[in-house]
DNA sequence: TACCAAAGTGGTAGTGACTAACATTTCTGG
DNA sequence: CCAGAAATGTTAGTCACTACCACTTTGGTA
């Protein structure tokens, strides 16, 4: 049960992320602080560091990376590690897509153009890649089985990423699973 | 003709980049101010950072993109795609481990470890990515071909990347182009 | 040789992200 | 209803990084 605290806890974060994501979209990310994101979300700037680690992860936090790690334990044995990894992650997409269309845009295209969060935005797709191995694999694995999945998933992971990117330059408009089933078809043509 | 001026200069960034390594493995990153390497190396912060951008790029800083790039398009145009981008980022890592392995290792232990660092690291290798793209498709490529380069080049990179991680994490002892050519093995076996 | 423009360097003051420590208010569970 | 926990605010501080100005050294030129 969620308790009246937990509640306010997570509007709080919310509000604070929804503003944020406003503001940079309006003014920039550099040019906005967040001192400027605290007042617009009422808050201090005490509270806004509470609530995210960094500046940058109002902008890219999220909890996709173990939905995406039990998506691929989900896929069928049958796969070849490439088509488990990669169409888990056309899985994922449309999912979300789904569920948040807009705001999964304008957090991408934010990701994309800044640079300090794209470097983040890249660093968060390495743990999603730990995160397969571990599903994948378990806790500790093979040395050399672990070098395969994640050999693989870095692959997979850095194909998808170009078709992210396409889908944002479109605005929205293009099928980004179809896109992604493209690059994957692209990088894996045999 | 390179002039006393331009020597010094040169000089002068190697022996604060030394340092700044020097000092990041000994004392850590985080731990480490910029001042301090100034100190170490004789000079004011602010010289510091008229030769590098940021405390980051004492680490990052190289000039592999270019190199790659080219090597990719002097590959022969007989391999398919995956092999000719693939195949040259082990023709770089062996040439790069022949002319300065302890300073790579210095480096790229770094990268992986510091998060700052690793996140930059992987923003740098989509600078790569898109050298890679301009080498082989000119400078206003077809848009469908583009995309195919790309997902190729990010495939590609994303499996090579984990190689290096497994070659860092040997302190040099393993065969990093082995190691680079069995990663691109696994994620392109069909 | 004398000189001037350009490049390299240092100092100072400032902005903004982020942290530590402490006080205050607001909820939860008994 | 109350004691403890959780959330929030305030303040003071560190450090990366920038803008601006002054000083010194170097390279080509009159």
């Amino acid at each position: 049960m969620t308790s009246l605290r937990d509640r306010r806890r997570i509007e709080t974060r919310q509000a604070i992320q929804a503003h944020a994501i406003r503001l940079f979209l309006d003014r920039g990310y550099d040019a906005t602080t967040v001192t400027e994101v605290a007042e617009a979300a009422g808050v201090s700037a005490m509270t806004v560091y509470r609530h995210f680690a960094t500046k940058e992860d109002l902008v890219l936090y999220d909890d996709y990376d173990q939905v995406t790690a039990a998506t691929v334990a989900a896929r069928p044995e049958t796969e070849s590690l490439h088509q488990r990894i990669g169409l888990a992650l056309v899985e994922m997409a449309a999912t979300a897509i789904a569920a948040e269309k807009a705001m999964l845009l304008a957090r991408l295209s934010l990701m994309i153009s800044v640079p300090a969060l794209r470097a983040h935005h890249l660093d968060s797709q390495y743990a999603t890649q730990s995160a397969i191995v571990t599903a994948l694999c378990g806790p500790s694995p093979d040395p050399a089985e672990e070098f395969r999945v994640r050999a693989t998933a870095g692959a997979c992971l850095g194909a998808t990423h170009v078709a992210l990117v396409r889908w944002a330059e479109s605005d929205g408009h293009a099928d980004l699973p179809e896109l992604m089933r493209q690059a994957l078809g692209f990088a894996f043509a045999t």
